[in-house]
DNA sequence: GGCGGAAATGAATGCGCATACATTTGCGGC
DNA sequence: GCCGCAAATGTATGCGCATTCATTTCCGCC
């Protein structure tokens, strides 16, 4: 038995020793039980049990040319880079005043992590491992790492994706104006906000509309707005009729609009673009002594869970964050089954969920 | 100049072949450009962008003997893998009516999304990626690609870590009874709940409590409660006058143990196991015609978004999940460092967060 | 008992890179 | 212009595994 280097990780030579069979059927025993015979089998079975062997995946992945694992870009929060230093426990805990604080984790939306799980679960299913970075625009260093990269919507320069899709397949997630050669995999807000303000006055038979919308330079926010205009042609209902406000997409500036929009005079339905715009304005119509749903209406958009829990519960669109992370792993997949394929864009259905603030019926 | 394969990626010796120059030159412009005359710097860089080159991380991995990489095991939720089917949208978009439904995904605290990215910022900090999985009990399917696993309770078997931690450091995450030999970083949850109920029983002078617990078998809640415990030793209130009731951390069910107990009798301040809890809490008080904090100050923890936007808002504990995720990093790092030190445990703080619910002063 | 073919196993090679060691180049000093 | 040394570059090897091809073993059958 030729001296194994104690400390270091077992290998495939140490347990062929320790099974006295050669590294190829150690190989075979470990990816292909079937090819070997059930004796031996056994054999390299014990002494994999026994050395606590684990295979290396990078000698793997270097024999197979494919590395099994594939990354998730995810968007970074500008708030997000302070990764505290460690600070540990002194026995004091610290007591904060945090009366009138709406933001309890930088106000981002904390979707992600179902994204990721989507994601996961997928990638589990195919044996592979999934490799997490935030987008700090290069998305170099994670290229030599994956088969596969899905990448959220403004998380990397249009030239940097470029040259990492010219190297490994690559799937832009949540970005609507997908570029064309790209494979995509985005979520119908159009659509939804479509289907909602139908809702709103279909349905709830209202003419009376003001919109709430985000920054004036959010895609985002342009995508759902189309969709407004889109219900409003269809129920012919003159679109400069519908008094528009900018936010930031915060819940305090949003409250800030809704309250000197209701000053002005108060519409029948607010529709905002996202919930936390939402939450601002249910804030404002409260303070202007106003109920909601039965005097004004409200709609959000994004189905945060605090929307849930607001008093009333609010009326939202929400995407399918998790179906959306198993998408972009199988459309990773199927590029690689078929490079030469052209390149696909799935749009998947998002869902209306209409709660108190503007409910099924009035 | 070797011929080389077409639609492969390219390698260190299509780049030496670009640039005149031998693979040993090319490995050092990439890994230590001083060590390269700036001529010949300036021919491999060329090469490279020319070629779209990036460096295989397995090669490099099997070269160095380390990924690069570390490990994440998040924890699995039940209802979570249903990664459901493709479902391309027809156009239609589905309308659900969703009042009465407080649990819009799933009733999961989301807090993952943050120890992620704590994790992952410390992880780009020293040039690694961070690679993530859900816990399914093994684990053994990333053992072998990273060079530390970053471990949450309770998602693999105790015997499963023993094998790994064999071959790769491991740190156990937000597990305040780690194993002895396995360094851990957890959060002092039971210091939090202490300094949270001394501030109710010391600075408001509330000696009349119940507590809504959680699960009977939630190690989570034994933590906790110790830390009530303690609070109420230091303050001289007899423990066995303060009533416990169990729930299951949700808030329906949380809204009926805590009607009962009000029914039986108000109690001056209401402590909940978690946010959800005191969210159900506030249900059933608000049901029961009495107001918080006036007649009743109820207590939350966990820092969930939702108890921010409740009304009124919840006094709650944070916990720094950023700082785990980076503290995880760190740890693993120090052992790779040092294998030989002793195992550590790191404790880090958490912060009571004092809103209207249980306000700073009555 | 020996033969032929299939199944099982072994030996050897390459995956792409880093690096120890060998070789060449460049340069100052005489 | 030559010697000697240091810096720059090249050559060769190994990292741990999968796999091809060669070899051996195992069986059924004559």
């Amino acid at each position: 038995m030729a001296k194994r280097k104690v400390g270091a990780a077992p290998t495939v030579y140490d347990v062929a020793d320790a099974a006295a069979v050669s590294i190829a059927t150690v190989s075979r025993a470990v990816r292909n039980p079937e090819s070997v015979t059930p004796a031996t089998r056994e054999r390299v079975e014990q002494a994999i049990h026994e050395l606590g062997y684990v295979p290396s995946a990078p000698a793997r992945a270097l024999a197979d040319r494919r590395t099994g694992a594939y990354g998730l870009l995810l968007p970074g929060f500008d708030d997000l880079e302070d990764a505290a230093a460690p600070a540990p426990s002194d026995g004091s805990v610290r007591i904060t005043d945090d009366r009138g604080n709406r933001s309890p984790i930088g106000g981002a939306p904390l979707y992600y992590d179902e994204v990721l799980r989507g994601a996961e679960v997928e990638a589990w299913r195919h044996g592979a491992a999934l490799l997490v970075a935030v987008g700090r625009g290069q998305g170099h260093d994670i290229a030599g790492r994956v088969d596969g990269l899905a990448v959220f919507a403004r998380t990397m320069t249009d030239d940097a994706i470029a040259r990492v899709a010219g190297r490994t397949p690559v799937v832009l997630l949540a970005d609507e104006q997908a570029a064309r050669g790209i494979d995509s995999v985005s979520v119908d807000n159009a659509r939804g906000m479509r289907a909602l303000v139908e809702h709103v006055v279909g349905e709830l038979g209202i003419r009376d509309l003001a919109y709430l919308a985000g920054p004036k330079d959010s895609p985002d926010d342009a995508v759902r707005r189309t969709g407004l205009g889109q219900a409003l042609a269809a129920h012919k209902v003159d679109s400069r009729s519908v008094r528009v406000r900018h936010g930031d997409f915060g819940r305090a500036r949003a409250a800030q609009v809704a309250a000197e929009l209701i000053a002005e005079r108060a519409p029948r339905a607010l529709v905002c673009a996202n919930d936390q715009s939402a939450l601002g304005a249910l804030d404002a119509i409260r303070a202007a002594g106003l109920r909601v749903p039965d005097d004004i209406v409200v709609t959000g958009f994004d189905g945060i869970e605090a929307g849930a829990y607001a008093t009333p519960p609010i009326t939202t669109v929400r995407q399918p964050m998790r179906a959306l992370g198993g998408a972009a792993i199988r459309a990773l997949e199927a590029r690689i089954a078929d490079p030469t394929a052209a390149p696909q864009h799935l749009t998947l259905p998002v869902e209306v969920l209409l709660r108190e603030s503007c409910p099924p019926a009035l």
